[in-house]
DNA sequence: AGACTGGTGTTACCGCGAGTAACGTATGCT
DNA sequence: AGCATACGTTACTCGCGGTAACACCAGTCT
């Protein structure tokens, strides 16, 4: 009865097989960026496009594949910074800076894990879809830290769905800013994550006006 | 002389047929989202492709000048919004719940104006391009609402650079939670609204710690 | 042994969308 | 008249996502 040994073999090979590839597909999305082809992909692994079909059924599936990775790290890394025993000034300021460094330091991946989107909607479903246009890497993130919030600060009643809305505004606000950033350098990381930080403590409500029209 | 008058009306000619093949690509993009295809724009306009080409250059071209005038639409509201004669925190509520009302009234503009940089990068230049992932609409009213924090917001020394910062990070936490918001629809905008205006008056540091483990 | 199964791999193709070349055709200027 | 300059077309190239059809090489079942 060699069945179930061969057949296990067989998947652990496959498996490793499947891991190759993914690594393969990794070296060439951070040389040619989100729009790297199948066929790249492919040559870079030493193989034709039919079998990268075979294991990841569609483009999608591929880079859903090869986001996860990345983004369960980056996670991992949040998870880190959020966990720290400290003020929560201090712990939020940690996990700005994690972010960020994660982005500054592989700018290529970044940039892929925010993308691959654009397939929309293949949807033939009546009526609109009405289109989320994050990356599933901003939405996951945004659950993350919802999910966090309503479990740790007391926010009275409503916590839930409060810490749900401040979940993902706070991810968009620190990757809008973190994008930008990235982009012009106007300023060092620190400043920038202290900025942010004190615009979540309420700094912008404390601010007195500027003389001359309304102050915003 | 007739030369000047009749170049003239050559270009007013001109313009006027500009118009007219971006409303249609308006209609097309309207129905179809941001993937509408060169073809079906054309055969919109009851034209073929070449003289789109020749009008924009390329998708790129029309789809920026689509996008300009969206994107001029919606900024005009908001200022109308940001320059109301009330306290800051109405100012504040009133912006948000103006962008949010746009784009819950329109989501497939919205959705177009969110994606159409796609083109990526076609920089021969080395070293890398660290890649702006954000549509150009998020930057646009990133540093819009930056400039008009540094003119009325009394912040310090540095305030000029906060001020952009605060404008990139407002921006993208309106984004993102309105994207989320959008898709879910789990609660009224008004509550949204309410939610995100209380994190940017520091409810999130004055709320105090759940039992049980750290304090996010 | 020989037929069967399931995996790996190939070449050659389809369909579609972006973008272009080459060619006509009206309109007004000189 | 002749010539420019726009407008417009048909018919193509090229690259990419995706697939069909076929070949090969294990180990398994009878």
């Amino acid at each position: 009865m060699e069945t179930t040994r061969g057949a296990e073999r067989q998947r652990t090979a496959a498996e490793r097989r499947r891991r190759e590839l993914l690594e393969a597909a990794d070296r060439v999305v951070l040389r040619d960026g989100p729009q790297a082809s199948m066929n790249a992909i492919a040559a870079e692994a030493g193989i034709t496009k039919p079998i990268l079909y075979r294991h990841f059924g569609d483009k999608g599936g591929l880079y859903r594949a090869l986001a996860k990775r990345h983004t369960d790290a980056l996670l991992s890394a949040l998870r880190a910074a959020l966990d720290a025993p400290s003020e929560r000034r201090e712990r939020v300021e940690a996990t700005l800076d994690t972010y960020l460094a994660a982005i500054e330091a592989r700018p290529q991946v970044y940039r892929f894990l925010m993308h691959p989107s654009d397939d929309a909607a293949p949807s033939p479903e009546q009526g609109f879809d009405v289109g989320r246009h994050s990356a599933p890497l901003l939405r996951r993130l945004g659950e993350e830290l919802g999910k966090v919030i309503s479990e740790r600060v007391d926010l009275g009643p409503d916590s839930e769905q409060t810490a749900r809305i401040w979940g993902h505004g706070i991810v968009g606000m620190m990757h809008a800013a973190g994008d930008w950033w990235l982009g012009d350098r106007p300023c060092s990381r620190e400043q920038l994550v202290r900025s942010l930080a004190d615009l979540l403590w309420g700094r912008l409500a404390e601010a007195g006006d500027l003389p001359g029209g309304p102050g915003f």
